[in-house]
DNA sequence: GAACATCATTTGGTATCCAATCCCCGCGAC
DNA sequence: GTCGCGGGGATTGGATACCAAATGATGTTC
């Protein structure tokens, strides 16, 4: 979702691709929290037997997005607010570092974000949800890359896909996408004046906005 | 090594013996990084087939603990000194949240840390440096899962099984080993005045001395 | 209604096999 | 000498077939 799984030049092994389309199926909604995963089907599905699809399970499971328990069989990791809260600390956390670590960005970069952002209100024709989601994920890593701080992202990138199941919709109803991209503009402007404090901030309430939708969805005491 | 990887009761599948045996073979120096591990013979050293064994090592390369290639194979992350501050500046920031979260300690949970403190002292007889590591991870986990952030405890447990292979000695030479105990004994008495903050100013300064180690060690300027 | 035996399904794992790939080593050309 | 260039062995990725064990649902008995 981030470019971290296009592996081009070389035909991906099969558990490569079984990853990939797992990833897809859970962004699709195809699968959803708790569902419990069939290996046969799956590998069916896949066209490939079941050793590429239990290898490319384990893959999921190590990075939280499935479970496993012996003799039972996979499911998709299902989040309580409780744990849901804990990711989303991570990711204040590990992102803020990554914001505190972006150099002065040049006009070229400053540039091409402003271009991510915009895709995003471009994407309103698209009906697909997943594209705007897409280009939201697109616009956020870009920056966070800018950062040079390459493992640390490979964890936020590991801390989204895992909330992923659970983000709500405000990206879907145009006011709330029009506000997504007026924040981000925010943070952009701040990176043109080398800001990072206030991107952190402009970040922080970026992402509270998403958390309190979180918790209303789960019918929760805002602050729990 | 924090207790997440002893699942009891049930006797435990190939897969989770192989992880946990790999995890070993990492601790005690019998695989470093770079080396590339063999299927086959890891196979026949657990005495089970090639599958469970790949299994394995998917779950340990989405840890971060392995690096995978297809058809060349799997070999041991070597971790450059840029990458290795990465880890240990998620360590921080990660360790942060979890200490700050601690709350108001028992006087059991006090007693019972200082115990787990006093035990590494109590390793000195021990010639075998396994135990005086697993009683330093025995104090750091039992304070981290008082939080109740499980998960971010867990990926904290993640981050430092990733730098286990290069954690340096300061906790062999006797006086390294007091320096330790010291240390810890403060992050108690803080604790016990239930200053948190002054909790993570101590083991800011109690990691950093680990991280001027790793510098040294792979010969780096000190804040590169 | 609770405890229990039965049984189909699914998983965990083995054994065996094969294609694709990689890597090394030697051979020849320059 | 060394730079390519081909083998060819070793290893990986994966398929297939098969089996034991565990699970969970079902029916049965009390």
């Amino acid at each position: 979702m981030t470019g971290t799984d296009v592996e081009p030049a070389r035909r991906a092994t099969s558990v490569q691709r079984a990853v990939s389309e797992i990833r897809r199926m859970l962004r699709s909604r195809e699968l959803v929290p708790g569902q419990q995963v069939r290996q046969e089907t799956l590998a069916a599905r896949l066209g490939v037997s079941r050793i590429p699809v239990r290898e490319a399970l384990k893959t999921l499971e190590a990075e939280g997005v499935m479970r496993h328990e012996p003799h039972v069989g996979y499911a998709v990791a299902r989040l309580n607010a409780d744990e849901l809260a804990q990711v989303y600390l991570m990711r204040r956390a590990l992102e803020t570092e990554v914001l505190r670590a972006l150099p002065r960005l040049t006009g070229d970069q400053l540039r091409h974000l402003t271009t991510l952002n915009e895709a995003i209100t471009e994407q309103v024709e698209n009906v697909d949800v997943a594209g705007i989601v897409a280009a939201n994920v697109a616009f956020h890593f870009a920056m966070f890359r800018l950062s040079g701080l390459d493992l640390v992202v490979d964890e936020i990138d590991r801390l989204w896909r895992r909330s992923e199941p659970y983000r709500t919709v405000h990206l879907y109803d145009s006011a709330g996408r029009a506000r997504v991209v007026r924040e981000h503009r925010k943070m952009i402007t701040a990176l043109r004046r080398g800001d990072n404090a206030a991107v952190v901030a402009l970040m922080d309430a970026h992402r509270e906005v998403t958390v309190a939708d979180l918790h209303a969805a789960l019918g929760l005491p805002p602050h729990a």
